[in-house]
DNA sequence: GATGAATGAGAGTTCATTCAT
DNA sequence: AATGAATGAACTCTCATTCAT
């Protein structure tokens, strides 16, 4: 059983988020994550099950934060269209302060069966959660059409932010990721209306 | 080095597909797919560098064939619209029709380092090519706005499709992903108008 | 190095008994006798020196006592063929009121290098000696024949009652141990005339 | 799943028996098992499952050759008494000239749960199905006593015997094995009668 | 004396890849 | 071209033991 807390567990996060970012999930072995953390090889294995364990643990931790800052930050808002703008704004501004992180939520998070595993599609099914309320909202408040589908309008949105965001982590020349949140929003803004 | 013709490359490629997607390529032995293909081992080595190879192969295949396949149905059409209608119906129809291609496209490839990766990119680009054509078309037909930025705007509809379909591949209860066509269609052409 | 004495040792040793009984002694985890005592893994060391040390402990409190009180037992009777019957009866009936030192005795204990272990073999031969005197002193009663080979009686002696043990330790089915004293006593003391 | 034939499969198990009698079971590790045979360690896993297989199978195949040699010399004599002299002679003679193999069938052997394990148990109970058919016979001749509980009587020729082995295997200085059998002998068919 | 978090050596096992046939 | 037995590097995970508190 793995522990949840400790000053130790947070260590080998950071470091596991350095180590998959730069190593890929595959290729990293946890006496890499281990040396970055300063910790020997076994003292992993007190905080977490497996590598696998590992980067689930990574995922929800971000995910969770991201969608409790995401929650507060939509809160102060009430027009839809606003909301939209924030979940766009918001969504492109964390991923672009932290590249390790995007990088990790991009790509390496992809490496596991993510059908089987409930640890990264739960989290992952609050933000859609979220996104959806926001579309039918904008339902209700007659700023989108009411023949919207919301399921398949939150697709829409959330894959085209997620693959802004993916083509942004693989380029090869860095841009600034926050300027496509304009085009974006026009784009989405106009097609759920 | 690796022969990439003859009837036994397509009989494993064939048996590839199968097992990756059942199995997950990490999981997958390359004893898994010889034993699928009725070859020995050792033979997939001589159609192929290694296991790598085999999943990027068979990317290629498909991409080939699918760009190939996109480029002949859109040049009977000539409004822009038409073609975007084309080609959220003929990507949602012909993954929808090869599940488990689709598998293997939406999860097992994305398990390999992509941006090393060009025989990964470069099949993709010639998609991604395409679909900036149409946009740029609309956009000289007048239909879709001046100012859209055809890069962003790509990504927009790329992932859209791709969420719309990755979100249908890891469903466990099966769903008619063709009839997704309209809502997207809908959503992205007043997006991009 | 190790205390070897306190109300911890004891409890220990207890937990032990239990432990190595119910998992085995290679499958037993120091950190489950631990558990199991309600210490900590590290106070076992204050205790013991190691692993093994705890097994070969075990095995000395309980053939020292053993062998104690057998001889206090022995030394109520005179009659070679009494003392004989007392040495099963005794043998028997201990290991059938405490089915979990017998399986420590009969199952655990050989996961040692035994010939190394003179931990182990010394408290044994002490109860060799003892079946070999009451055998000597048949042999002077004039109840066993003169020409029998003590050391090798003694083996006899020894391994029939051992593995009558061993069976009734092994059998999925529980029978009373105790009923066999008769019938190996019979076969045994037949043996020695 | 493991092959049970093929050269190597014998190189492999000789090496076992010899690495196992020098080294013990659990000190033994496969790269040395390997290494005595003089092949890489990965071919020990295609013929055996694993390390505790290794050792059931080196058990399975003495035992079955040492139940079937041994039937073949029984059918040779007709009175129990012979057969059981055969027994002993022909148990004390094998393990006699094999001393790697007495070893490792009276000390390594014991390393294993061998209640839970089928694999040891199933030979073992052969050879103890022989010596209760020489019991039975003894008993229908009239040569031992008909209250004789026939399994009881078993117990305390197998006991006998094998501790008689045990302690050679475990005996410092060397000495004639076969010597034993007529003081063995004299002991429990006198305690048969 | 007692704790239990941390250690790190160690071994079993897997499987992509090779190559003699 | 085809085979499949053999290879051996690679890596995860365990757990007895230590030691600072």
């Amino acid at each position: 059983m793995a522990k949840r807390s400790g000053e130790k567990h947070q260590v080998i996060l950071d470091a596991a988020v350095k180590t998959f970012a730069r190593t890929g999930y595959h290729r990293t072995r946890i006496s890499d994550i281990a040396g970055e953390a300063g910790v020997a090889d076994g003292t992993v294995y007190i905080y977490f099950d497996n590598k696998e364990d590992i980067l689930i643990s990574l995922f929800q931790n971000l995910m969770n934060r991201f969608v409790e800052e995401l929650r507060a930050e939509l809160a102060q808002c009430h027009d839809a269209n606003v909301k939209l703008e924030t979940i766009i704004d918001y969504h492109l501004r964390t991923l672009a302060s932290k590249p390790d992180q995007a990088r990790v939520t991009q790509i390496e998070l992809r490496q596991i069966d993510q059908d089987i595993n409930e640890g990264i599609s739960k989290p992952l099914l609050c933000y859609f959660q979220l996104i959806e309320e926001v579309i039918e909202e904008g339902k209700k408040q007659a700023l989108y059409r009411q023949e919207l589908n919301t399921r398949t309008a939150r697709k829409v949105v959330f894959g085209a932010i997620d693959e802004v965001v993916t083509c942004w982590v693989m380029s090869s020349k860095p841009y600034p990721l926050a300027e496509l949140k304009k085009p974006v929003f026009d784009l989405l803004v106009r097609g759920l209306q």
